[in-house]
DNA sequence: TTGCATGTGGAACAATGTTCCGTATATTGG
DNA sequence: CCAATATACGGAACATTGTTCCACATGCAA
C-alpha cells in the first residue's frame, strides 16, 4: 500500500490548470456585474452568456447556484476590505476613514439586493455574515486606531458598531438617493473627529 | 347605446357557482395545510392535488402563486382576529385574551414560514402587513378594554405593543420548543395583570 | 510530439410556474 | 323537466431555470 489513491486528504494535489482560473475569473466577474444588475434571481445561463462561457464550465467551477452567490458575495467583501489598507497608504488616516466608509457604503447598496438570499433562510448562506465581520472588523479597525493615533479621531470607538450603524444608514433610506447615505455617514465621521485630541 | 357591453363597472354582476366556492374553498385549506407541512416554497401542484382539483382550477382562483399565498396569510389572519369575539363570549375577559394570546402565539409560530415570503421583496405581499395589523388590533384592543373593564388588568396597555412583544418572543427562540414562546407569553399576561385594581 | 488528466460546451433532464382549450356542469328561461 | 349557455374544470402543453452528463477539446508533462 506505497500509494494510497482514494480518500487520501492532501493539500493542494495539483494546482489548476491555467485556463480554468482565467475561466472561474471571467465567470466571477460576470456573476458579479450581472447580479448587479438584474438581482440576485439572474438566471445562470445569463452569467454563462455574459462570461462568454458554457453552463458547464459554470457549474463546474460552482457547483450550486449558491456557491456563486457566496463566491461574489466574499470576493465583494474581501475587495472592500483590501481597499482598506490601500487607502491607509495613499491618504492620511482621518481621510483614509472617510474614503473608506464611502467605499463600504457603496458596497452595503451594491449588496443589499443579496439580503434577499441571506434572509431565505438557505442555510448555504448561513457562514456569510460571520465571514462579513471577521473580515470587515480588522480592516475598519486599523483604520480607526491609525486616526486615533494621529490624534484626529476620538477614541473608544467599537468597529463592529460603526459597521452596523452606518449599515443601518444606508438601508434606512431605501430606494433614496445615493448621495443620502453618504452625507449621513459624512456627519457620524464628523461626530467621531469632534473630540480628537483627547 | 342603451346598454353598455363593456367597461361597465357593476357591483357583482353574477353571484360565483355554488362549486366554484367549493372548490376554491378547498383549494384554500389545501394551500394552507401544503404551506404548513412543506414551506411556502410548495409546488402549485401539489396544493392541486391536495386539494383534489386540476392546476387549471387553482390558476382559475388565484391567477398567480403570489395570489395563495396572500389568500392563505389573510385567512390565517382572519381566523385569528375572529377567535377574538368567540372567546370573549365564552370567558372572563383574563382567561379570554390569555387563550387569545396562545392562539395568536400559535399563528405567528406557524405562519413564520411565510416571513421568507414577506421579506422577499415582491410587490405582491407589500399589503400584508398592512392587513395584519388593521385585523388584529381591533381584536385584541376590545379583550384588552373587557379585561380592564372587569378589573383583571392594568390599563394602559398599547395593542401595537403588545402584538409585536409576543411575535418578538416567539422568533426568539427560533427552533426552540412550543412551550417556551407560551411560557413567556404567560409570564406577559401576569405582568400585565399585576396592577389590576388601579 | 504525444498521452492523458483536466476542462469545456451545450444538449438533455427535471422541476415548476403559467397558459390554453376541449370538455363538463350548474344555472336559468321555457 | 329540457335545452341553451355562461361558467368552471382538468390537465396537456409551454416556458423558464437549476442541474447533470458526456463527447470533445486542450493545457501540460515526459
Amino acid at each position: 500500500m506505497k500509494n494510497r489513491s482514494i480518500a487520501a486528504p492532501e493539500g493542494p494535489p495539483r494546482p489548476k490548470r491555467a485556463d480554468a482560473r482565467r475561466k472561474m475569473d471571467s465567470v466571477l466577474k460576470a456573476a458579479t456585474k450581472v447580479f448587479r444588475e438584474s438581482g440576485v434571481d439572474a438566471p445562470v445561463r445569463e452569467i454563462a452568456e455574459r462570461a462568454g462561457v458554457g453552463l458547464g464550465t459554470v457549474y463546474r467551477h460552482f457547483p450550486q447556484r449558491s456557491d456563486l452567490i457566496v463566491a461574489v458575495f466574499q470576493s465583494s467583501v474581501d475587495a472592500c476590505a483590501d481597499a482598506a489598507a490601500a487607502l491607509a497608504k495613499e491618504h492620511p488616516p482621518a481621510t483614509a476613514l472617510s474614503l473608506w466608509l464611502e467605499r463600504y457604503v457603496d458596497f452595503i447598496r451594491t449588496k443589499s439586493g443579496l439580503c434577499k438570499a441571506l434572509y431565505s433562510g438557505d442555510p448555504a448562506y448561513k457562514a456569510l455574515p460571520d465571514y462579513f465581520n471577521q473580515r470587515l472588523r480588522p480592516a475598519l479597525t486599523a483604520l480607526l486606531d491609525a486616526a486615533v493615533e494621529a490624534r484626529t479621531l476620538r477614541s473608544g470607538t467599537d468597529p463592529d458598531d460603526l459597521l452596523v450603524a452606518v449599515a443601518n444608514l444606508c438601508s434606512a433610506g431605501h430606494g433614496r438617493d445615493p448621495e443620502h447615505a453618504r452625507r449621513m455617514v459624512g456627519l457620524l465621521v464628523d461626530g467621531l473627529r469632534f473630540g480628537a485630541g483627547s
